[in-house]
DNA sequence: TTTGACTCGGTACTTAGGTACGCACTTTAC
DNA sequence: GTAAAGTGCGTACCTAAGTACCGAGTCAAA
């Protein structure tokens, strides 16, 4: 009496919370296999994939690459060293944008109080600052 | 007996750092103009262009994109007010990107740690981490 | 059984910011 | 005066990560 969907993409699409397209997507760059096609009829995926998109989609969110996330996806479980490596690479680079980022903040806030105390209309001290540097 | 150099778009390349192809194509769209082609010859540029130039590398290296250096220039030196809201939204942005990132950082960074005290060469603790989230 | 929803497969388009190429000219250096 | 270097212009290509569209086939419900 369950309720036994075959799972088409849509079902997954919608388990994982992508679009259609996206999986379509990471098909055609070999992300995720296709599965076999029944001689007639709408393929047929499986639980494995839906897991598989699910990482796809943690990783993405720490910042990983689809290119990366296929590294990792080939490293597997049994390879610790080698997927610490790209991790640490990874947060190096994390770091440096963060760091990249937050001198920008720090310029631009400078900017927009010099912005604020200015009182003359004319001459805006960020044009000037821009400018000038 | 000063050399006077005519400024061809070389010349401007090499004054403000960028490519050939690079002015070209912030000419297509439109950033900069391109100066009057004499009858026969080169085009001859103005150092109001590599000022403008200037003003944008800097103005990139502030984060913004072309879109919003257009309107920058657009608004020019008189009006304050705007060009404050415009660096206003631009700081959210990017205090908004800081946070992600640091919230990504940290995460990975325990993910690593976890991973550099296990001794285990089966199941990384990245890997899991990623998989069971 | 027919209609509407879904799928397949392929191709083209998108954004942002360039980069590259090819051909015909022009300018400069020797 | 001739060769090399530089320029103009137009077009195509690049990355990353999708998104959109099309025609033809398929499935499910009424």
């Amino acid at each position: 009496m369950s309720k036994t969907t075959t799972i088409t993409i849509k079902t997954v699409a919608k388990k994982v919370g992508i679009g259609i397209e996206t999986i379509r997507y990471y098909q055609r760059i070999g992300l995720i296999e296709q599965p076999e096609k029944p001689l007639s009829g709408y393929r047929v995926y499986s639980k494995d994939t839906i897991a598989r998109l699910l990482f796809i989609q943690r990783a993405k969110e720490l910042g990983f690459s689809l290119a990366e996330i296929s590294n990792l996806l080939a490293l597997g479980d049994g390879r610790c060293a080698e997927t610490r490596e790209l991790a640490a690479h990874k947060l190096e680079i994390i770091k440096s944008k963060l760091h990249d980022l937050q001198t920008i903040a720090s310029t631009l806030e400078k900017l927009i109080q010099s912005c604020e105390s200015n009182s003359v209309h004319q001459n805006c001290p960020i044009i000037t600052a821009i400018t000038k540097k």
